[in-house]
DNA sequence: TGTACATCAGTGAACGCGCGTTCACTGATGTAC
DNA sequence: TGTACATCAGTGAACGCGCGTTCACTGATGTAC
């Protein structure tokens, strides 16, 4: 817990890293952080477990990596599918079935991390941290792109609206794309299919007007 | 996991039994079932773990025996929400508000239990399929009541509409109320005011017709 | 361009702790006569 | 109404397994001259 991770200094240590990272995306997809044992991400990634200490301080610090990686990239993602310019003259509807695309997009793609990241957080208040710094950017880009656009919201309180059905929104993403075995409904819907039924549902919430 | 629930004979033990469960739920509204111990839980229950092992066959039997209760519950007072008596002669707007109303209630007042099952059963098949016999349930209550009124329906397609409706009502339910730490927004209104807004979502997205 | 040395990467086995599970035992409750 | 016996409830300590973590060691890579 105290000490950092440490970057490899050799270029065959760097491949190692990789293989570790990739492995352990490709054991938390199947199940969670704390059932998947070192030893076996080590077997798979094919090196011993004395190998992941070199790197990590402990096996926390190994989602934290994931974590960190993963909300890092989330981050440079979301920051062009939100700009302003990029949506500049379009309607709220519009911008929301963008959005809404992209992050179902990100989560079918990427099921397995965010699965292991979802659960863990729930546990462990840095992931959570991590989640609700991100959630928070994404969260005030739409209020502005929505202020820009106020007269199109039904919604009697928007302020309350934007940030509430972005939650909303979030919630219903997760249900349907990363939890959705238990959804057939959710589950046979292609990602376009199910981005404008969840659009239409963020949509409908703030009540925006007829598209002209 | 093969010798099943083995119940108490001697009344004494009926109030331990009960004096278990209160304990366990009393824990696991503060950590998943995977850091409580039995050691913890029995503490707060005043036995010893022997005791626990006179009721149950393992660990798990105690989650299950949770889980078991809540659904049995949950599911008589659905049917209750759901009735279609209870609903003649009503809009379907009316219909979603009135569930939305008990299901906000109901998962804000125990959420603590909901959080550890929903944690859990992502990882436990057998509180999966019991969260998904509920839903089903509930889902065809609600198509029921749903397509009586067929013509309040703006959505393209009813019958998607419906239950991925719910699907999505119910992640941003869960969203808004056991894992609201995350969310001032949703944490700062009342059971009214969020239940008002999740119908207004439900509603929004079936695209119901306004009241007339 | 080669040699000596320091540092880094990775091995493999042992360690040890936490926690679920078991078990021999004591005490309490109910039943038969 | 009491006594004898069987069964049930609960205790408390020991057990043992799984898994995270450590460590002494070998081999590989880079650096200085």
């Amino acid at each position: 817990m105290e000490t950092r991770f440490h970057p490899p200094r050799q270029s065959r240590s760097q491949e190692t890293l990789h293989r570790i990272l990739d492995a352990a995306e490709r054991v938390l997809a199947e199940k969670s952080f704390e059932e998947a044992t070192l030893a076996e991400i080590m077997e798979r990634a094919g090196v011993t477990v004395g190998a992941f200490y070199r790197r990590f301080p402990d096996k926390n610090a190994l989602i934290h990596h994931i974590d960190e990686r993963f909300f890092t990239e989330l981050y440079a993602r979301a920051s062009e599918v939100l700009d302003e310019e990029r949506w500049r003259g379009q309607s709220l509807r519009r911008v929301i079935e963008g959005f809404a695309l992209a992050a179902v997009t990100v989560y079918r793609t990427r099921r397995g991390v965010l699965r292991s990241l979802f659960l863990r957080m729930r546990t462990d208040p840095v992931i959570l941290a991590t989640a609700q710094r991100a959630n928070e950017q994404f969260v005030s880009r739409l209020c502005a792109l929505a202020s820009e656009r106020h007269d199109e919201v039904g919604h009697p309180d928007p302020d309350l609206a934007v940030p509430l059905g972005y939650t909303i929104f979030l919630g219903a993403l997760r249900e349907t794309t990363v939890f959705a075995e238990a959804w057939p409904a959710a589950s046979a819907l292609s990602d376009e299919a199910l981005a404008a039924e969840l659009a239409r549902t963020f949509s409908g919430y703030l009540a925006l007007a007829a598209e002209s």
